[in-house]
DNA sequence: CTGAAAGCGCTTACAG
DNA sequence: CTGAAAGCGCTTACAG
């Protein structure tokens, strides 16, 4: 039924006249109440069916309810429009609120350097536009995480583990911690010695314990760890070519394999494989870890340590709702596991 | 300043408390009013900073404010993580409507045939949690829009265009409408003469048009229209392999050249020739519409007309916000040009 | 230039 | 089981 301009405003009061109750009945009903007479009940949502009526959320937020909302808060400065596998985490991300009845204000930031972004960050918490904030991108140790949980603002975090903090709002999700071991320990079963080892960035939890454990599985397997066949990149494509470039320029020997921080980082190598004209996996071997949707694309395709995304994502999610509603014994986190999906290009030697 | 559990509420009254005004003045300098001494603004500016006050969205709407932010409904039934594309239309929409100062609501919906999908956006409207939705995917003759427009409420659709429709409310972004013209004439410049195509979803604006302008496009070139090389499809990858397939089985002689009505078609359609061990170009080439970000990763690289989606979504949501403003002369639809990205699908041929 | 007061639309103790 | 009333935090005519 349409509402004319010149019909009466629509609000819980025109409701209740109609249906001969008071606001109260009406707010019962809406909400569900248990203390309704089903014939009461049915004769209001009668008219409230009939008008489409629906509560405006400006008065209910103002009466105390939550606005059903989380933020998502993206921190990245490349381009995420040209990073396909980031896009496809703020639609997990998005799918899993709906999920749970809850929608998702989507906000994309370059980064929380600029204080101007940490405000802006701010101002929506304070402004209690959402009920709690998803991040992805943040370094480990990045003070706004501190500053919104002492607060006593819900957060959920991508790739964040703080063993010192375990206040009940600060949620997380993260990657297992030994893909890198996992990584050495599949290279080495197929005859690889001479590996080298792209790293990520290392304010974030998953690099660091991928470096750790791409060293303590070189390690493991009794194998010497050469200096110079070990870079640093960032998470990105563009790093992971900056630092295979410089591996190649500087290493003397090649390696047979070079393990990547992760897939973007691995594009990156292949590109400054293929413009020294080496090739892969015939001279040189690589490896990855993410299950990046390109894996499959690229030439030859990657052999990955793959995650599932929309697991992750519906981990953190619910969780961080079930932080909203206070929920007992809400795990604070959850390391999800890998799977290695093994495509062509790492091969096997000797 | 951290608030504590102990201190009171930080509200306007609170402020206009520690500055020594009333909360009239609190609102009036949190909202840039002229009339305030600047000596006056100074002080209450101070209290505001060093509180790190922001007025709750709660009473600001209430009160009759906007909500300053737009929701994005993207439908599909397709898994939309899946598609590349589709997931940096929502990071294009989501880039634009922040640097106009807007946040974006995200909901995906598989269908609007689904009575309880279009309960669900026009519960997101009527609840006001947004002041305009942006909408993707939608069919050109969709109900809902007609009902939303109809009550006041502001859509911005893509690929959207209704002649019989000039409310202010209505804004929409459309592809050029001649763009399967243009891909005709360049196949034809390349000396082809037997031409198939693809059709999109004859639902959509923009496929509508394609294949009109494929069709006065064969005969300004006085081509022979033969019905067992037209086949229609959908906008995803599997129709056009769907419906490549069924032309491949049908159509006895192959054309030298399939025009697909998008890229992503056109995928499908490498697929197809793939499995049947028909080599691209070298027996059939094919060409594509979009400029999808995929284009240039396929093997081989996807001749294409391409389109500037960031463009495209910056039109749509600018037009859209200036539409809520109530901008006298905002244009209500924009058609945006084509750029032809030559790669190496379609062969020069005779 | 500034404050007191009304009003926005809901929910929820409270009283009956 | 139900209604009258208070209250949530803001903004904005209105009066001075």
């Amino acid at each position: 039924m349409q509402r004319k301009a010149t019909m009466k405003k629509l609000n819980s009061a025109e409701i209740a006249r109609l249906a001969g109750v008071s606001r109260s009945t009406v707010s019962r009903v809406v909400n569900g109440y248990a203390n309704v007479p089903s014939e009461t009940r049915d004769r209001v949502m009668k008219v409230i069916n009939e008008n489409e009526y629906y509560p405006l959320l400006s008065g209910q937020l103002l009466a105390g309810k939550r606005t059903g909302t989380l933020g998502f808060f993206w921190i990245s400065d490349s381009a995420i429009a040209d990073d396909i596998q980031s896009s496809t985490f703020l639609v997990h991300v998005t799918e899993s609120a709906a999920e749970l009845g809850y929608l998702v204000l989507t906000c994309i930031l370059k980064n929380l350097t600029d204080k101007e972004n940490i405000n802006y960050i701010k101002r929506i918490f304070l402004q209690e536009r959402i009920d709690a904030g998803i991040f992805i991108g943040v370094n480990n140790n990045e003070p706004l995480l501190d500053e919104l949980t002492s607060r006593g603002k819900i957060v959920g975090v991508f790739d964040h583990f703080r063993p010192d903090c375990n206040e009940p709002n600060r949620i997380s999700v993260n990657f297992e911690i030994d893909t890198g071991g996992k990584a050495i320990d599949y290279v080495c079963g197929m005859g690889h010695k001479d590996i080298a080892i792209i790293d990520g960035n290392m304010n974030r939890y998953s690099s660091v314990k991928r470096h750790e454990s791409f060293l303590s599985g070189l390690q493991r397997h009794n194998i010497l760890i050469r200096r110079e066949w070990m870079y640093y990149a960032d998470v990105t494509e563009p790093s992971g070519y900056k630092a295979a470039k410089e591996l190649l320029e500087n290493c003397g020997q090649l390696p047979t394999v070079i393990c990547a921080n992760n897939d973007s980082v691995a594009f990156g190598v292949y590109h400054a494989l293929e413009e020294a004209g080496i090739s892969i996996p015939g001279q040189v071997s690589v490896i990855g870890i993410d299950g990046h949707v390109r894996a499959n694309l690229v030439s030859p395709p990657l052999t990955s340590f793959a995650f599932d995304f929309r697991k992750f994502f519906f981990s953190l999610v619910s969780r961080t709702i079930s932080a909203i509603n206070q929920k007992e014994g809400n795990p604070l986190t959850e390391f999800i596991p890998s799977v290695l999906v093994e495509r062509a290009s790492c091969l096997k030697i000797n």
